[in-house]
DNA sequence: TCGGTTTTGTTCTCGCGTTCACAAGCGCCT
DNA sequence: AGGCGCTTGTGAACGCGAGAACAAAACCGA
């Protein structure tokens, strides 16, 4: 390993090269226009009709799936299942992952209940819970256990997601258990800050934030109307 | 009005100087970070401290806060109390925000059951829904109504801020008739790229996507370790 | 076989956001 | 009163992402 040549961009074929983030976060629309697309019987398409389904601009997508390889053909466009596959692959949703829910109230059942997750790749395969009342309750055809039972199960369906709806104040203890068991990414809907070794991946949802951001817009029109 | 004075950055005392969309968008997370310290009796803390507590860098911190003015001292850190009012006031949420939900499923349900909206400064006014066995039902104190009540609902309440809980293929026609009734700011939990007039502001929370940007990461992690 | 047409893949530029680093300012202690 | 230490606010450098623009490539029709 003469230099640093694992880091920077090197032109190795079966390298998985670096996708950038905002890249990798637009993939998964891409992947859902083209699965429109390909419900609606469209077989190819430009990428002007894609960028259009998918809400961006067709520069952009192009420069995107440009990360990934050619797989579009000048003068013709994309081949909607061919490239529909190569998005799945990329971002790993051509195999199936198991998640585990932890806190099953409101939220946490709302998302066990959620068809969209099993169609996309995602397997919940355990709702765990703190308080004992819920335990035995079946929700979304699984039944609720017991947190401690968070370890067996982990090792038993090699989970490598996690996701919290707990309340916040027990995010951060259900965040540690996770991470030492072997979780290593975590999807929080807990409105808490999370401090997690470096390795382990947390995206966090919060509703309050996406209201807080949309109040601040509002009031801004309506204060420019009024002056 | 000579050249475009409005649309350029001016210092203009009064106006409000326009802040960041990526500042923006972390108030909201330094706003819950001083409502923490308040609550544990804190009374000051510095750019380092608030940082910690909001998961980011105290430069940026301190950056964002300069945007809204200056409103620490130096040598001794920010008063939390006041710098808390400040965000609150420049966010808007000193007010208080009527919000519609429209499709009361699984996940509406669980949003009409969200105690922390109501805490910060949003009240939810009325459930719709288009199933007509739901209308009557009584979700969190409210009772659900059908969704053409919504022009009634708007008009009476003043509501700006409408959430999204149907079905993808529902999810435009309600956007439309949402803006239809003057609604200028939309949280849209369903999968599907809504088209609304530029004066509207969307802002799109999509669970699948975030669970296929960790799996992206976790692929990557483990064919590195198998490399 | 060859020009024309269409659409991709890529290069280049610009602007935004992040981070470093430091001067300015404030309080405290002597 | 004056110096000292601490913390803010901001100027400047840097890196990343967005978008425009274009050259390269593939198909089509004559
Ligand atoms: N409901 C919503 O629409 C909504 C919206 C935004 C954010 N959130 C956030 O999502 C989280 C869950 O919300 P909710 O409305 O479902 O709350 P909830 O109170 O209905 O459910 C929380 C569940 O977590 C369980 N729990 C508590 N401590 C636990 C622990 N240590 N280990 C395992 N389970 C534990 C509780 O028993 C309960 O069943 C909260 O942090 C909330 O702030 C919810
Ligand atoms: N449940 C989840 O955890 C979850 C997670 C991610 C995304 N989503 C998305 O959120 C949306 C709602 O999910 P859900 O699980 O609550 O679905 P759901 O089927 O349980 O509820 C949808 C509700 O919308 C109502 N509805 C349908 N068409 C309507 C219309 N035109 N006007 C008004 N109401 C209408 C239905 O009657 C139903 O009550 C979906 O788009 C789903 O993809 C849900």
């Amino acid at each position: 390993m003469e230099k640093t040549r694992a880091v920077t961009a090197r032109p190795s074929p079966e390298a998985a090269r670096d996708i950038p983030e905002a890249t990798v976060a637009r993939l998964p629309v891409y992947l859902r226009a083209l699965t429109t697309l390909s419900e609606q019987g469209t077989s190819t398409c430009s990428s002007e009709e894609l960028a259009g389904a998918a809400g961006v601009n067709s520069a952009k997508l192009r420069k995107d799936l440009s990360y990934l390889g050619s797989y579009g053909t000048r003068g013709v466009g994309y081949d909607v299942e061919y490239l529909r596959y190569q998005i799945a692959r990329e971002i790993g949703v051509t195999q199936d992952w198991p998640v585990v829910i932890v806190g099953i109230g409101n939220l946490g059942q709302a998302l066990a209940n959620y068809s969209g997750f099993r169609s996309r790749g995602f397997r919940v395969v355990a709702l765990l819970d703190a308080d004992e009342a819920r335990h035995d309750e079946v929700v979304a055809g699984l039944e609720v256990r017991p947190f401690s039972d968070l370890e067996q199960i982990v090792s038993d369906h090699a989970v490598a997601i996690g996701v919290i709806a707990t309340p916040a104040v027990a995010a951060q203890d259900v965040a540690d258990r996770m991470v030492a068991c072997g979780i290593t990414s975590i999807l929080n809907f807990a409105p808490s800050v999370l401090s997690v070794p470096e390795q382990v991946d947390v995206r966090k949802v919060d509703l309050s934030i996406e209201l807080q951001i949309l109040a601040y817009h509002e009031q801004r029109k309506t204060q420019g109307a009024a002056s």
